[in-house]
DNA sequence: CGCGAAGTTGAAAGTTTTCAACGAGGGTGG
DNA sequence: CCACCCTCGTTGAAAACTTTCAACTTCGCG
């Protein structure tokens, strides 16, 4: 982890990706801006360990991280996959407890880094800011009861299309005839994302790629006939060819 | 769906068991009780649906409710089950957003009912309920964190480990030798939430106790060796009697 | 008393995991 | 600049697990 110095203005265009301030008044803007620091993390570095205590909130602003909990026995389970712009663990950092689980950075990754003190203060004084906190965790609620949903997918095929599907909605790209989307980590990660071994996601893409629904090319997945996928959805038994 | 017409001290008092309340003024207290409404529900009966505009927000204060998707294949997936007190999606009420999942009610309940605008012009005028609100939202984000983590066990047996444990850790009674659970709806429904069938749910149920671990009696299990249960957790092969 | 929903149990079928081996890619050090 | 190593990804075959299908029992309720 290494604390970069940028201009004034620099670190304030990141500022205005940050979905959480982007209406922000400009002196909420100004404190922010003086306060808030620009660290950039190497792959595979943690930004945070659970039961560390959450003394600064962390938005991601590039690159790639995970949230990951272990399990009694030992394993990880990862429970979040973020593509920037992201907060990580705002609910925590506002409440003021320790971080139920641990982020890792997928990919060489920038944050903006803000004490909390600053933010709770700022919280209280607007109360515009504290609905739009409330609207953040919404989100994050939505998301999590749509991951939960999707872990109901009686198979493999059935997921991985549901999660395609999922980045492909997300993603700001023409859904035409071949929508592209780019893993946002390691396969391995998905699959564990997904709930499955990394071999059984290395089949399903194949069995998916033979039925020519997508084309696989490292870590981008070219959507080739979204109805496909659909259809998968609609009835796990899309008689393949 | 029945309106029930309270006296108002009653109505207080099962306004004081919604912790969202419980720390009010009595003014507020004063206002909320004179526009809630204590309704009854039949177990089978449906609170809300999903796409429902939500303009109230029920609390449930008896009986049993639980909250689940219909999946594009036609299946339904439980994402939760409550047992009162506990607030129903005070997310989307609170955002105004329509709602993301069904509610239904798994047992005879009453909930309390009270105006979305009241709500809301009553959290800006008050921080306090304000932070308490995000304090309820991170506790439900919390509980999904917990959900997703636990369907990454590895098999049956483990999930439902997991589940009875975390139930009696709920559980407001002793853990000693022999702690009670109460399955908070039929079995049925449980095997959903957990993400597996009910066969296999009366599978690792009839597992469990041959190994001296519960009893099952109806809706309700006996713990009889919590630490066999953890043991189950710890590591996927405890050698079984 | 009898019906219907819920739960249990058995055996076969289907899926995923596991174990193992191999190939490709990236980074490091000689 | 190349060899080496380690991680990631892929593929095959066997093992383990869950689901499915079906029959039967239990329980609650009219």
């Amino acid at each position: 982890m290494k604390t970069l110095r940028p201009k004034p203005a620099a670190l304030r265009s990141y500022l205005q990706r940050v979905p959480l301030f982007s209406q922000c008044t400009d002196e909420d803007l100004e404190t922010l801006t003086s306060a808030a620091m620009l660290l950039q993390y190497e792959r595979g570095e943690h930004g945070f360990l659970a039961g560390d205590k959450a003394c600064r909130l962390d938005a991601l602003v590039s690159g790639g991280a995970q949230i990951y909990r272990t399990l009694p026995d030992g394993t990880a389970k990862t429970l979040h996959l973020f593509s920037p712009p992201a907060l990580l663990a705002e609910a925590a950092v506002f409440m003021g407890f320790p971080y139920p689980a641990n982020c890792l950075f997928t990919e060489e990754s920038l944050t903006l880094s803000f004490p909390r003190a600053q933010l709770i203060s700022m919280v209280e004084r607007d109360p515009q800011l504290a609905w739009r906190l409330i609207g953040q965790l919404y989100g994050k609620l939505h998301e999590f009861t749509d991951m939960i949903a999707s872990h109901g997918h009686r198979n493999a095929v059935t997921r991985v299309a549901s999660y395609l599907l999922g980045v492909v909605r997300a993603a700001p790209q023409g859904d035409g005839p071949a929508a592209r989307v780019v893993l946002p980590a390691p396969k391995k990660d998905i699959a564990n994302y997904l709930g499955i071994r990394p071999e059984s996601l290395s089949r399903t893409f194949a069995q998916l790629e033979k039925a020519g629904a997508i084309r696989v090319d490292g870590q981008a997945i070219h959507i080739l006939q979204a109805s496909l996928l659909e259809n998968i959805l609609l009835d796990s038994d899309p008689e393949e060819s």
